[in-house]
DNA sequence: CTGAAAGCGCTTACAG
DNA sequence: CTGAAAGCGCTTACAG
């Protein structure tokens, strides 16, 4: 695998490798536009106040020498990298729209965007994110999973744990939104449902913990009955195993679950006790995967707009990065209920 | 959003911003060392020699100053930015293990990547990967979707395109292979399946062209029958109108999807038909996705490293960018047939 | 085996 | 409004 000394100089280029091509300098442009470098260097961090003249002999120059400021020097001497990073959760399930948001976001402000992988848990990644943000190279982090310290409290650059509440920011996260849990409460309610089950994501996370906090103060103010709230990852098994260990006289008409994954394993885990659904047992899923879209019966669910959230993520980011307030998110056009083929009106009291 | 220029200066810090920490440099290394700072760039260049007592004397002022060598420093001096940069798909489909894959192995390797989101088709994408080639800050490309022009040609930096046919490995990458559809063909066949459907991905990825390939190859070595080849993009809709525009008579008793969502699509498309699966139709995915698995019924389908998918893209790159030979990749022991429910005997020919 | 000099390509004061 | 000087933190020859 090679040394993975971060410090260790790298590789030298071998006999094979062709050598970088040479990029013309700002020298070269000052030269050729018949002014000095600096008003070349002027000219790019638009300080404005350059004669027009002037302006069009650096254009014409620029132009011919397809000339490209060498960030890398830039960077050295500002000390400013304007590059940012996104941690990865090491879990299967994360959101990939949310990335791509995030990618786009970033480039548009001008930044650049480092991807980094963390095998193993939560202690790995969170010693990864501390050598990130101690490393000088990173003006600001995107962590896609949870970490072991408070992110805000660190100082040397600014962390973002991805839908963890912030004090900064007044408020939760937009990913972290757990709002519709209310709203599908309600609705299963309107069906008739009075006993439920909240399949819970993982605690770590801001999103699952909010849907979970949701869920328990929108059962108890409606005055309904809940079964339980069962832990687990994000992935499907822990759906399936809900379910199915669950006691046949729960009384569970109704399944919270915290994402589609989970919905698909309870789905599946209630057909192989032989109930159905949504006849015997409604589930409502969390994320509107294609996948859920397409599954028979098909997952109601909800809508989320990844890459706007990877997008106000970032924006997040880079208003910390700079030092200016960060933005206000609105948390309540985001998120909205599908209603699909899991979920339907409560079975009679009378039982399976 | 800023500007967008990528040639202008960065926005600068705010009164607020944090200035950033100043960091050990050489020179206070070698002073506390008592050495020259050139002895100081060798200990880390690993270029040995050094007299143990002063690798001592580094060593310990290393650690008291808590120094890492500025990368930035080092690679405008080298000229070698070691990054690498990685290409998004702007749909919704790509595999996301690849990418952990691709980040952890970029990291172990002594790089670092930069993640590119890119809004709209293949154009746009390929104009932007002109520009990270040609911007000097790039020393190679890896990307997940098509481009319009003939990457192994691009003389800046090397650009790998995903799964697509490289002249300088002599043979499929991996990602493209497609030899799982003969083996799911043969297995469909010993079934009794005579009639096959293949439901295609969008020809501009080679993954998709190769698995119609051999799906041509297959079904005509085999003399099996091929109702047709329906071409469309990755998402499960198109597998749906694949199947429901399908004349009742068409005798098509199995149907190879290019991957899960597909198939997910051509299930649900079948039972709105009010045809049964598997009993009145096969039908077989790709990728193995957890969704798939838990879905009624569930998904046959090719399971895929996928994180070593992107671990062997990197490896690949990283080759290429050295100028040393590509590594070959062992093809055969990356895919695996998984049978589950969505695969079963062929109905009679008496017919539906 | 180790040190003094030069330079990578910019930007930031500081003069004019 | 524009130019000469200094320096960001390293590495690469080149001497000793």
């Amino acid at each position: 695998m090679g040394c993975q000394c971060p410090h260790s100089a790298p590789p030298r280029r071998t006999a094979l490798a062709p050598e970088p091509p040479r990029r013309a300098t700002i020298h070269e442009v000052a030269r050729l536009a018949g002014v000095s470098h600096q008003t070349v260097s002027r000219y790019f961090r638009h300080n404005g106040g350059l004669k027009p003249a002037t302006r069009e002999k650096i254009d014409a120059a620029v132009k011919e020498l397809d000339y490209h400021p060498n960030l890398l020097a830039r960077a050295m001497r500002t000390r400013r990298t304007n590059r940012l990073a996104v941690v990865l959760p090491s879990a299967s399930y994360f959101p990939l729209r949310l990335l791509d948001g995030a990618a786009l976001t970033v480039h548009e402000m001008g930044y650049q965007l480092e991807l980094i992988g963390v095998e193993g848990g939560i202690e790995t990644r969170s010693e990864r994110v501390r050598e990130i943000a101690d490393s000088g190279q990173i003006e600001g982090i995107l962590s896609l999973a949870p970490l072991t310290f408070d992110a805000t409290a660190h100082n040397r650059v600014p962390i973002l744990v991805t839908g963890d509440y912030d004090d900064r920011m007044r408020g939760m996260g937009q990913l972290a939104d757990g709002s519709p849990v209310k709203e599908i409460i309600e609705y299963l309610a309107g069906l008739g449902h009075r006993t439920f089950l909240h399949v819970a994501g993982p605690q770590g996370y801001a999103s699952a913990r909010n849907r979970r906090l949701v869920y328990e103060e929108t059962i108890e103010a409606m005055r309904l009955t809940s079964y339980g709230v069962i832990e687990g990852g994000w992935s499907a098994q822990y759906g399936y195993d809900a379910i199915t260990s669950l006691p046949a006289d729960s009384g569970v008409t109704a399944v919270v679950a915290a994402n589609d994954l989970l919905a698909m394993g309870v789905v599946r885990g209630a057909l192989s006790r032989g109930w159905m659904v949504p006849q015997d047992l409604s589930v409502f899923g969390w994320d509107d995967e294609e996948m859920g879209r397409f599954a028979t019966p098909a997952l109601s669910t909800v809508a989320v707009d990844r890459e706007k959230q990877g997008r106000d993520a970032m924006l997040r980011l880079i208003a910390a990065v700079r030092g200016e307030p960060m933005p206000e998110v609105a948390e309540s056009t985001l998120n909205q209920l599908i209603i699909r083929e899991t979920t339907g009106a409560a079975r009679r009291p009378a039982g399976r």
